[in-house]
RNA sequence: GCGCCCGUAGCUCAGUUGGACAGAGCAGCGGUUUCCUAAACCGCAGGUCAGAGGUUCGAAUCCUCUCGGGCGUACCA
């Protein structure tokens, strides 16, 4: 990578000034940047604005000194040019033959590019979507599917062992209110006016969910005793986790693992759990409760562990299930969230905190909402208030690749406002299908030349247009972003990255032509657009997106 | 009231961790095709980065306050 070759440089450059008595200062790290501008060359440092005042110098004086020491490195071929501007900024334009060993480096990678060992086969666990299964996914649940799922393949890039978990809230209030909604449809099947219950579920897959069971053979139940009661919890969960499991297919997600709620209660380590916060002081009584002591442990608020009647909360329940994890070995746990569950997090962490956990262990990824704009009209997702659109409804419409693209190439902790006329009558304009197209065009010409072996030795020495330096520049920092999309939870990154990437191949391709009569200039634009098919390729394969060869 | 997120072009949003005259897509206007896929390219127009202070050599970015929007503030999950 190129920005490392530059650090390296930039360092002992300033290793040497250290020993001028008039500036003698040691810093641990010479920052360097990628030049906003191209007339400020390709990487910049502005250290000697920062660290004029700790010497004798100006800003000026000490970037001239900087820059003297710096331009050892132009005979060694790394730069062509070192200059001071404005202030006292040091800015270097990167010698051609550096840039080409750059695109050497994507070409013998292959479609490896992009990978790095930086997670050293860490166990981390990306968790995402646990939608209770009490209905069929919206399109809010659609938006952190995609986050996660892309999150998730952006860590295996990074190298670690990833694995995507869905946690099913299968036991508790909430399904019980389930199975006697479902009782009570199943009931009005054979004629009967029994009522759902108040804050029952209102929707009509409980309907046809009750159609079926009415349908199946045997006598009717007409009792809901505790074994009515049990089979049609089951039944609703069951059949509800498949058209949540088809949703995500349709999707394209999929996960590792998928962990039951009930499974705790019955392993007993919810009493495992709470035994466990007892021991190390982290619970107190109050008015017939039990608290988790979240203030004392730099949390927002205390809550409730265990209700006055003896059952746990969900809190509870969740902290035996972080507790789980930790002893299945993830060194790492991300949990891809909506805002609304801002109180549970810092609970949590104060949780782990309490457990001694170290404090990278869990981190949360926080997405805003969606809206569903049309017809002027923004709809807001509520499932109280029966206002939502499935995300099933979406897929239907727009397809797996629109979808996961709108959904990605929005910053997670911006409000995402989704514009289905747009999605849906505009789609020429689409930047998925730009992207895509970028692509296809590449591809034809490969196909059209009989897709050559480019070995990585090729003379690439013809490439001296200012456009085919800078396609290898963009190319050259598709690893760094990948890091800052896994590190800083933001795949949108990713999606910014390829519609730049493609925007610069397109005037490229439309500016110069690949294949002339020139052989040595052919082969070396072949393997630049090589390189830039090896790149679009991962990220459209890094967001889950289709890689078309023709459109 | 308190806590978290957000406020950037007509609309939807980026902004490389504090850098040098603020960027894209869409919408608007005007151009480009005997040539590797025009689902493309080029140009024009459009902004007091919500507002006011502060820190800094330097702020859309960090701090404080004000205004405006979203979410939360359950012995629900």
């Amino acid at each position: 990578m190129l920005k490392t070759l530059v650090k390296r440089s930039f360092a002992k450059a300033w290793h040497k000034l250290e020993d001028d008595e008039r500036i003698n200062k040691r810093i641990a790290v010479v920052e360097v940047e990628r030049s906003s501008r191209p007339e400020f060359g390709d990487f910049s440092s502005g250290i000697a604005l920062a660290e004029a005042k700790n010497t004798t110098l100006s800003a000026h004086e000490l970037a001239t000194e900087f820059a003297n020491a710096l331009s050892t490195d132009i005979t060694a071929e790394l730069y062509s040019q070192v200059e001071i501007a404005g202030p006292g900024f040091v800015n270097v334009f990167l010698a051609p033959s550096l840039i080409h060993s750059a695109l050497r480096e994507i070409l013998e990678m292959g479609d490896r590019f992009g990978y790095s060992t930086t997670g050293q086969e860490k166990p981390v666990q990306v968790e995402f979507v646990s939608s209770n299964p009490t209905g069929p996914l919206t399109v809010g649940h659609g938006r952190q599917a995609v986050l996660g799922d892309v999150l998730a393949s952006l860590y295996t890039t990074l190298g670690y062992k990833v694995s995507r978990e869905y946690y099913f809230n299968d036991e508790g209030h909430q399904i019980d209110l389930l199975a006697q909604s479902l009782w009570a449809r199943y009931r009005q099947e054979f004629g009967d006016k029994t009522s759902i219950p108040e804050q029952g579920y209102q929707g009509e897959y409980i309907v046809d969910i009750a159609r079926q069971l009415a349908k199946e053979p045997g006598p009717s139940v007409a009792d809901f005793d505790e074994q009515t009661a049990n089979r049609f919890k089951q039944e609703a969960i069951s059949r509800i986790s498949l058209m949540i499991k088809n949703d995500l297919d349709l999707l394209g997600v999929k996960f590792d693992s998928w962990f039951s709620e009930q499974t705790l209660h019955h392993s007993g380590e919810v009493t495992a759990a709470l035994e466990a916060l007892k021991a190390c002081g982290g619970v107190y009584e109050r008015e017939g409760a039990i608290w988790l002591k979240t203030e004392e442990n730099q949390g927002v608020k205390d809550s409730v562990l265990v209700r006055g009647d003896g059952r746990p909360t969900y809190l509870m329940v969740d902290i035996a299930y972080h507790i789980n994890k930790h002893r299945r070995g993830f060194v790492h746990v991300i949990n891809v969230q909506g805002a609304d569950h801002q109180v549970e997090q810092s609970c949590m962490r104060a949780a782990m905190r309490i457990l001694g956990y170290p404090e990278d262990f869990l981190d949360y990824a926080v997405h805003q909402f969606v809206s569903i704009r049309e017809h002027e009209k923004i709809t807001r997702m509520s499932t109280r208030a029966g206002k939502f659109i499935l995300l099933n409804d979406l897929l239907d419409e727009l397809g797996r690749n629109v979808v996961r693209y709108f959904m990605v190439a929005r910053k997670p902790t911006s409000h995402l406002e989704f514009d289905i006329d747009l999605a849906r009558t505009q789609s020429l304009d689409n930047p998925l299908y730009y992207i895509q197209y970028a692509h296809t065009r590449i591809a034809s010409i490969f196909r059209r030349v009989g897709s050559p072996a480019l070995s990585p030795q090729v003379d690439l020495r013809p490439l001296e247009k200012r456009e085919e330096l800078d396609l290898i520049k963009q190319l050259d920092r598709f690893p760094e972003m990948l890091q800052q999309a896994a590190f800083e939870f933001s795949p949108h990154l990713v999606a910014d990255y390829a519609l730049t990437l493609a925007r610069a191949f397109h005037a490229y391709y439309d500016s110069y032509r690949v294949l002339g009569d020139q052989e040595r200039l052919t082969t070396a634009r072949l393997a630049l657009l090589r390189g830039v098919q090896i790149v679009l390729h991962r990220s459209l394969q890094l967001l889950g997106l289709s890689i078309p060869e023709e459109m």
